[in-house]
DNA sequence: ACCAAATACCGTGAGGCATACGGAGTTAGG
DNA sequence: CCTAACTCCGTATGCCTCACGGTATTTGGT
């Protein structure tokens, strides 16, 4: 990664602030970064990051292949693009009521956005890139939880935790449906067909504890498992250890 | 995916208890399934998920490509296979201490096995596969908490949580590693590029909150980010809203 | 008014990937 | 001892990213 190629990525990223580095000969570019990724967001949209491809960008927008670099530098650089991007669209509303509901708003902006965006957690960030959305939401995050009594590192540590538990929810639930959609099967089909082999090979004492569990699970669920639901307890447990936290301590002066 | 597939899959999972079904006639293989598994483990170790490829597993084995899918019918079931056996090799050590002692060494289990395979964060599985391994470690898991208080629907989620959350924090911790080994640029050197670029693009007032947790958290992390300490930290947390939770109803017989 | 520099767009090709298909050689059951 | 069944592999198809160079277009400078 070169000196010159941080310029270039961070001036794409920054261009609303920046202005795009028109040269002032030759041709006019028909379209605009934003309307490649926009097309590009449309394209992981449809058809997942796997299949994301810059023929199919080009394609979408009447271009040839070639032609996208000269707006992008590359298919990553793209993608890149594309996440600050979509982090720009819900908006950031402004706080109301105490930590507990303003985290769940920051919780549920998140997972909402895997759903609109599946791809999301499918991109592998070589190095973050700090664009102006991911910064504006940033601070909207921490500004939920700023004078609730945590300290500087914990405020961190806390937007890291509520972040990472809610993709990681998120990420199961994504998985669980794209593969019922795309395969055309549901869950229970799916187990019509395992469990008959599965009962053939799995001892069955060996798994006393699933067994009880996975049966109550199923039951209750009517599937093999509810991410939705599986969300909420692990939210909820994690506000009481926050809550348990906060008041070890002095309080702050307004809650 | 056929009926005859799912069999397929199945029995090349549960190999071990199923034996393996080799036809009499013709030549005898080259080499075992189990061994283009390793072979695979190993080039998944080396180069990660997206340089995995068949040919390199072909390569290591003195095999040549097509050779491989006589033993393994696509590099899906292939990946398939090396998540359960990798799940496999740290063994389940028997359960001591309270449930909060156990629970750390689930947690920490999968942490460590994260960062021995930081390609199994990068699996994405359609439908997952159940396989000896990973159902015994689901049955040692729960067992870990068998009887703490939890009912049986809270049970599983509670592993669920504890496994997202920590999926999550390797996660972070595995891409800061590899990018900074394999960019060859430190977080203080990336920052030393990047910082002159972002302090003229960001508006210095529109970030006052991150601006302070950021150089608190820099100062005190010495990195940008230490994502040991915020898995702890997150995990703590977790475990105090459990602990609410159980303190919360009668208590069982025995602790 | 005209030329040359700068730029957009695109054709081609190199090098990578998974995997379908069919052929050649090998083994053992009948 | 023949032939079915099997392993191994060469080849081809159809994807992918991206480097490179060619051509057409636009405009600043003269």
């Amino acid at each position: 990664m070169e000196n010159g190629d941080v310029d270039r990525t961070l001036s794409l990223l920054w261009r609303r602030t920046l202005g795009v580095p028109q040269g002032s000969r030759g041709p006019k570019q028909r379209f605009s970064v934003d309307e490649v990724i926009r097309a590009g967001i449309a394209v992981a949209d449809e058809e997942g990051l796997p299949a994301f491809s810059m023929r199919k960008v080009a394609d979408r927008l009447g271009l040839k292949l070639m032609s996208i670099y000269t707006y992008v530098p590359s298919r990553d650089e793209l993608i890149g693009l594309m996440v600050d991007e979509v982090m720009g669209d819900p908006g950031l509303p402004p706080h109301e009521g105490g930590w507990r509901e303003r985290l769940t708003v920051v919780a549920r902006q998140m997972w909402d956005e895997f759903h609109r965006h599946p791809w999301l957690l499918q991109v592998e960030q070589a190095r973050p890139w700090i664009g102006p959305n991911g910064s504006d939401r940033y601070e909207w995050q921490l500004a939920a939880i700023d004078g609730a009594g945590f300290t500087d590192l914990e405020m961190d540590q806390v937007i890291t935790l509520i972040s990472d538990f809610t993709a990681a929810s998120a990420r199961a639930d994504v998985a669980a449906r794209r593969t019922a959609e795309q395969s055309g099967i549901s869950d229970a089909e799916w187990w019509a067909v395992n469990a008959p082999v599965l009962e053939r090979l799995m001892p069955l004492d060996a798994y006393p504890i699933s067994g009880r569990v996975g049966t109550v699970a199923g039951e209750e669920y009517n599937a093999v498992r509810d991410s939705e639901r599986s969300f909420r307890f692990g939210l909820d447990r994690i506000f009481d250890g926050l809550d348990q936290l906060l008041g070890s301590r002095p309080q702050p002066p307004q809650a």
